[in-house]
DNA sequence: CGGATTTAACTTTTT
DNA sequence: GTTAAATCCG
């Protein structure tokens, strides 16, 4: 940084103002990082503040590593600062103390499912009904509590009956276990961080003068426990300054509580307000048409973002037929756009409300060789080979993490099945120890079969010598060690041949990770490797530079922007979800999503609904959404034909090997003709399609392979039976 | 006891 | 359409 001319009178006013409470509600794309990033420079810079005196907390892994990097690039130094997110710096915090709550400071930390897997087999060994509580209510009940500080005695102060009583005992019983297994799941870090704090005036103390000034981004998201623990903080010094826009709080079903940014004001007096609402992202026909859209909330402090950008395109809306011709659309306009404007891959993205949406986009983008990246959805490390290879690693830092331990016993398998492992853990329940203690103590006792016996030991030995080596060597060598000793990839993996290449990928990704991890400056050791996974995101590993179509839900979308977003299923029960559609706080929230998403777009933006779509095998009808009411008919343009058909387009291979694929300038295009939505009988045939052939009669289509001229198709025939047929030969009418 | 296959259930968003 | 539970079979 030079000075603070970059910034604009308002962002100066936040950035300078380094004393006392600073509330900045900031718009879409008002320049709310350059604020945080400015400010940090300004403090180190103009003040002398020294970097460790500074935290700014994000929401992302992948937020904080973008300011990191800002900062840096403004002050030109290499310190490091705390700049990360929420759950990472109270993790950090917490290897540190946490002896002063009983934890060993080799803590695992437990993800979601790992939390409902444990929860599941509470319910079952309390002998809880499950029409009463299923593991499902119990972890969102259970996380609530938590996000709202609340231990499992504070519960009755909301319910006082019979599934209270339940839920109570499941909460008492898996913090119990949590604490036995030296575990924490996501919101124990949050909470126990605020208790440490709370309970310790000295660590409190240390802290609040550690950190003399105290950013946070994205404040409408915080939930209690995290506004607890930033009132702690800066009770001392109060240089607090809070970054957040109402009108995009997205989280509350997560406990992210919007009074916390509502309230600011009362909360921290005399602080001063600051609000940032000139656009430097959006074109004005964008920004309207999102204005448009969130006037309708009536919660809401209320702002009206305004931008000297250009008028720009009108917004794009189209009406399909179905969730496939929407897909297809997305991939023509985006070919379409490529040619006509130029534009490479990396500046689009498709935005859906629901995961499940994505299927049929990726189906129609390979079909199309456009390359793409997805993000969310079925988490890398959630995959089973990866949380195996984590059990084994996770056992080995921590040998009394019972749930791990568990899912590792018998995998690859060693004939230690349910009957054993029920008598190992009536052992540790006798005892009260770990399973992988009492398992040295069954074999002590002596009372089980030859086989079981020698199977046992040897698993123990296994995991010993994991642990002795681990002193030795690195993650990757310890990853390794592990695939190989147990001989995973031989002996668990399927032998299906398209699974098992897929899974062996995820492992040689996995290894890969964890190389990578160790070309990192800091602490490399297991336990840092394990905390550092278990609190990445999907987002986290988003890469800008790829050139590849992005595709995620508006949740992973808050944060980012792209020249052209295309926000495809705008329609009632998909979005607003209909889970969402009956309160209207609710609706608010969905509202406040779809302003998310509709401000991601910097040029151009284009939104689609269907009127049939396919959903967990059940076609269903629904109507636009109302969202797509909302916008001002100014903003807004009908699409009613496709896109030009675009046939020089070209896969190629760029130097640095990625796939790219782009326009071949050197051939013209050549027009197809011009389909209109409403005739679908279109050229286009699917799975499901019926069809009528010359010779073999009627049949329905079972798939399709290939594009344009070699597109192969397999049709099941009600006379001849099943054929693999030729497209372009075969003169097939759909019927 | 373990593996493979079939059946049934359940469908939001995620640190 | 996917995943977990249930059942069957060796």
């Amino acid at each position: 940084m030079e000075s603070l001319k970059d910034l604009n009178e308002m962002q100066k006013r936040a950035v300078e103002q380094i004393n006392g409470p600073v509330l900045v509600l900031a718009g879409a794309g008002s320049g709310k990082t350059r604020v945080i990033t400015y400010r940090i420079a300004h403090l180190k810079k103009n003040y002398g503040i020294l970097p460790e005196n500074v935290v700014a907390v994000t929401f992302t892994n992948k937020a904080a590593k973008e300011m990191k990097e800002r900062v840096l690039s403004l002050t030109g130094s290499g310190q490091i600062h705390w700049i990360s997110t929420f759950h990472s710096i109270c993790a950090k915090v917490l290897r540190k103390h946490c002896q002063m709550l009983g934890f060993e400071n080799n803590f695992v930390i437990y993800d979601s499912s790992d939390q409902l897997n444990m929860i599941k087999s509470i319910i079952e060994d309390l002998g809880v009904d499950e029409r009463v509580l299923t593991p499902d209510n119990a972890q969102s009940y259970i996380s609530s509590a938590k996000n709202q500080l609340k231990k499992p005695s504070d519960i009755n102060e909301v319910f006082n009956d019979y599934f209270s009583e339940q839920l109570i005992r499941v909460y008492s019983v898996y913090q119990k276990r949590l604490r036995k297994n030296n575990a924490m799941d996501f919101d124990d870090l949050l909470m126990h961080a605020a208790e440490l704090l709370k309970s310790n005036p000295d660590i409190l103390n240390y802290y609040s003068e550690k950190w003399q000034y105290i950013m946070v981004d994205e404040y409408q998201d915080t939930n209690h426990a995290q506004y607890q623990l930033i009132r702690l903080l800066s009770s001392k010094h109060k240089n607090l300054c809070v970054v957040g826009d109402d009108d995009q709080s997205i989280y509350r079903w997560r406990g992210a509580d919007i009074t916390n940014i509502l309230n600011f004001e009362k909360d921290f007096p005399d602080c001063l307000v600051v609000r940032l609402e000139q656009n430097y992202r959006s074109t004005k026909n964008i920004l309207r048409a999102a204005n448009s859209v969130i006037e309708k909330n009536l919660s809401r402090k209320g702002k009206s973002l305004w931008t000297e950008n250009i008028e720009g395109e009108k917004i794009h809306h189209a009406t399909l037929n179905s969730e496939v011709e929407e897909g297809l659309y997305i991939c023509r306009k985006i070919k379409e756009l490529c040619f006509n404007e130029k534009r490479r891959l990396n500046d689009f993205a498709i935005f859906y409300r629901t995961n499940a949406q994505s299927r049929v986009i990726e189906d129609m983008l390979r079909r199309e060789n456009m390359p793409y990246d997805i993000f969310g959805g079925v988490r890398f490390y959630d995959r089973k080979e990866i949380k195996d290879l984590l059990a084994y690693m996770r056992v080995v830092l921590n040998p009394d993490d019972d749930l791990s331990f568990e899912r590792i016993v018998n995998i690859p398998n060693r004939g230690i099945g349910e009957a054993t492992l029920s008598k190992i853990k009536k052992i540790a329940e006798r005892d009260s120890i770990s399973l992988y203690k009492a398992s040295e103590v069954f074999l002590k006792e002596g009372k089980l079969s030859l086989k079981t016996e020698t199977s046992l030991s040897e698993f123990l030995k296994l995991i010993c010598g994991f642990i002795n080596l681990q002193q030795r060597i690195s993650v990757s060598e310890l990853t390794e060690k592990i695939l190989e000793e147990t001989r995973y990839a031989e002996e668990v993996i399927g032998k299906n041949k398209e699974e098992r290449e897929g899974r062996i990928e995820n492992l040689r990704e996995f290894i890969s990770a964890v190389e990578e991890f160790e070309k990192s400056p800091e602490e490399t050791s297991l336990k840092a490797f394990l905390e550092q996974i278990s609190l990445i995101t999907a987002v986290d590993k988003y890469d800008e530079n790829l050139e590849r179509v992005t595709l995620m839900t508006l949740h992973n979308a808050k944060g980012l922007e792209f020249q052209v977003v295309f926000m495809c299923g705008m329609e009632e029960g998909l979005f607003p979800h209909f889970l969402s559609s009956n309160e209207s706080l609710e609706v608010e929230e969905e509202r406040r999503l779809c302003y998310v998403g509709m401000t991601r777009a910097k040029e151009r933006l284009f939104l689609t609904n269907t009127y049939r779509r396919k959903i967990y095998g059940a076609e269903r009808m629904n109507l636009s959404s109302r969202f797509l009411r909302e916008i001002s008919d100014e903003f807004i343009e009908v699409d009613r034909g496709w896109p030009e058909e675009q046939n020089s387009f070209d896969m190629k291979m760029e130097e640095n090997s990625h796939r790219v694929w782009r326009p071949d300038a050197t051939r013209g295009s050549d027009r197809s003709p011009d389909l209109s939505f409403s005739d679908k009988s279109d050229s286009f045939l699917r799975a499901g399609s019926k069809v009528l052939h010359p010779f073999f009669g009627k049949g329905t289509v079972l798939e399709t392979k290939g594009t344009g001229e070699n597109q192969k198709i397999t049709v099941s025939f009600i006379n001849v039976g099943v054929k693999k047929l030729s497209l372009k030969h075969a003169n097939l009418e759909k019927i």
